[in-house]
DNA sequence: TTAGTTTGTGCAAACGTTTGCACAAACTAA
DNA sequence: TTAGTTTGTGCAAACGTTTGCACAAACTAA
């Protein structure tokens, strides 16, 4: 097999064309104070040779790599591979190409994240922060370098920097109202940890929800875990333990719910008569398991094409920055099986 | 907020240390011709100016940019999500940034895929092609151009260049013999296109398995579709009318196969005792459904981090070109309700 | 002492672009 | 004719690194 040792720069043109490297630059970029006849050659020139622009190259000239860092707790699961499919149609559109990193739920690997993005000279980063994340000093670097920043549901809760989130405490919510309707009288809590913006405001839907429909909140029957499966299936068995047994349950997300719903039945109590089941993220094997499992959607791929859209605004407007933007997305509640007691 | 217009360079450090650029760059890379004491010096200046190395200007220099490309169909699904978390852990572990990209099936998206990776300079790309590639120039080009290429889990076969690929016929072989032994007498196979090596290899040890145990082939219990699962519902909706009726299914993924289970179901169908079901690929909600279904696991992250393991030896080789290598992994049959007629 | 080696540092070019400025040639307007 | 403008191109510096080569100073061995 051949190898070309040499790809054909901009010099290379310019030398077979005899003309100068800052001609043969403005041609292909298109350059109005370039004759049409000279863009005809260079163009064909670099046909001919196969030219591809060196992006580094014009990258370190320009200050900017066309690169946008993302940075998330993992790839898997529906939620977090739909923001990505929502932000990677947006930003090539655009022209810009996508570094992601996964923290994998950890801090120390989110800080080495950011670092390997700021090194790679991104021109902007989305970050979604781990569920360990409670020192921010790593995200203000970001911000003290300048470097456009824009958090996406699981945020860092401050007016300075820019964000989307669901409205993760009307979702929560109206899953909870729904339960209500659906005849629940004791209705438990699977939640996360309570740093989290989205673990805490979806508490407090559901503590509301309880509230505004004449239910006390009882301690005992919320429990908080990391939201794992195996949590959903722990947690859940803790609070079956509960007298008198509860009659619904909220999660804070459909992977604890679905473990919990595991438990459930293994106790021999039916779904939804004896224990109604609500969710949230709207997983794939949402619509998989038996009965189908109710859960609020997170609009995914919206969240995504809006954060990066955030980003390239705050990109495109350089130095002149722009105010701190927060936008806040309606979720749907997707009624399934799991909560349906009455007959619609 | 006080924006730092400046980014500390290894000339702001050279000046306020009165020393060369050189030495200090020789410095931070710890070259041993600096004296220690220099050294001190100038990476406690690093610290005092908060200096990261511009990886852009060291990439043009160096003429490799410590990125790895990758082209994937789509990210959402647990095979190749877990694929690439094999490969990022792998890829971070030696230094490599990952660019990620979705050709979302489609061969132009992957074409302009492979072309961004290009012009961004990645020292290498890892790909899996779309179900719709036939056409591979622009994966030929890669090639042309030097840059290491390693094709994984859905490949261009090809003698010239190196693959991470599942033992799929194996797979196939296992899973269709797996039924028998469970007492099926008439199965049917959902496929996928035949021009991919990863359907064709299936379909292969589901045929070879029919007849090693003395069953002919029925093409009229054959159904090739895209394998969505919708394609899984209308795929077995055509072959339950099939008479006599069909009692095994083996599907050449998971997700056609659930659409199938929920067909069996609608009909009234018992599984596993009227109809058993395997299928490929161990999605994360084969244990959600009821019952659990039976499959192939492919060893995801075990292939993205040979592939990578692959892609790293030939970037580290560079001109001396290694021989391309092709590695086979074996999979394992995960047996499930979906199958088991029979009590262990 | 001298010649040779080791140690530590600096000069300058290079990677492939982009872009401010300069300027010649051709045109335009009087 | 002349002065001014437009059109098209080129020079050269810059982005921030790395690295081959040179060389002074200090040491080493006789």
């Amino acid at each position: 097999m051949p190898v070309p040792i040499h790809r054909a720069s901009i010099s290379d043109l310019a030398a077979q064309l005899n003309l100068s490297v800052s001609t043969v630059s403005r041609a292909l970029s298109n350059n109005s104070r370039i004759s049409e006849a000279t863009k005809k050659r260079v163009w064909d020139k670099a046909r001919e040779l196969h030219y591809q622009p060196n992006h580094l190259a014009a990258a370190l000239r320009k200050g900017r790599s066309n690169t946008l860092g993302i940075v998330i707790p993992h790839i898997d699961g529906q939620f977090f591979a739909l923001v990505v499919k929502g932000i990677e149609t947006l930003a090539n559109q655009a022209g810009f190409n996508l570094m992601i990193c996964q923290s994998n739920e950890k801090v120390e690997q989110e800080r080495k994240n950011i670092e390997a993005l700021l090194n790679a000279q991104v021109d902007g980063i989305l970050v979604s922060i781990s569920l360990y994340t409670q020192d921010f000093q790593h995200l203000e670097e970001v911000r003290r370098r300048g470097i456009p920043l824009v958090f996406f549901d699981r945020i860092m809760e401050s007016p300075l920097t820019s964000a989307v989130v669901l409205d993760d405490y009307q979702g929560g919510y109206d899953a909870v109202s729904h339960l209500i309707e659906q005849g629940c009288q004791r209705i438990a809590h699977l939640g996360g940890p309570q740093h989290l913006n989205i673990c805490r405001n979806r508490y407090q839907g559901y503590a509301d929800a309880l509230q505004k429909h004449g239910y006390a909140l009882n301690p005992a029957l919320v429990h908080f875990s990391d939201l794992s499966m195996q949590d959903g299936r722990e947690g859940m068995q803790a609070l079956l333990r509960q007298v008198p047994i509860l009659d619904g349950v909220f999660a804070c997300n459909d992977l604890a719910l679905v473990g919990a719903m595991q438990m459930v039945k293994q106790q021999g109590l039916r779904i939804p008569q004896d224990v109604a089941l609500a969710g949230f993220s709207n997983e794939l094997f949402d619509s998989l398991t038996e009965p189908m499992l109710t859960s609020v959607d997170q609009r995914c791929e919206e969240m995504g094409k809006t954060a990066v859209q955030l980003l390239l605004d705050m990109i495109a407007a350089g130095d002149q920055e722009i105010a701190p933007r927060h936008v806040v997305l309606q979720p749907t509640l997707l009624i399934r099986g799991s909560s349906q007691r009455k007959l619609l």
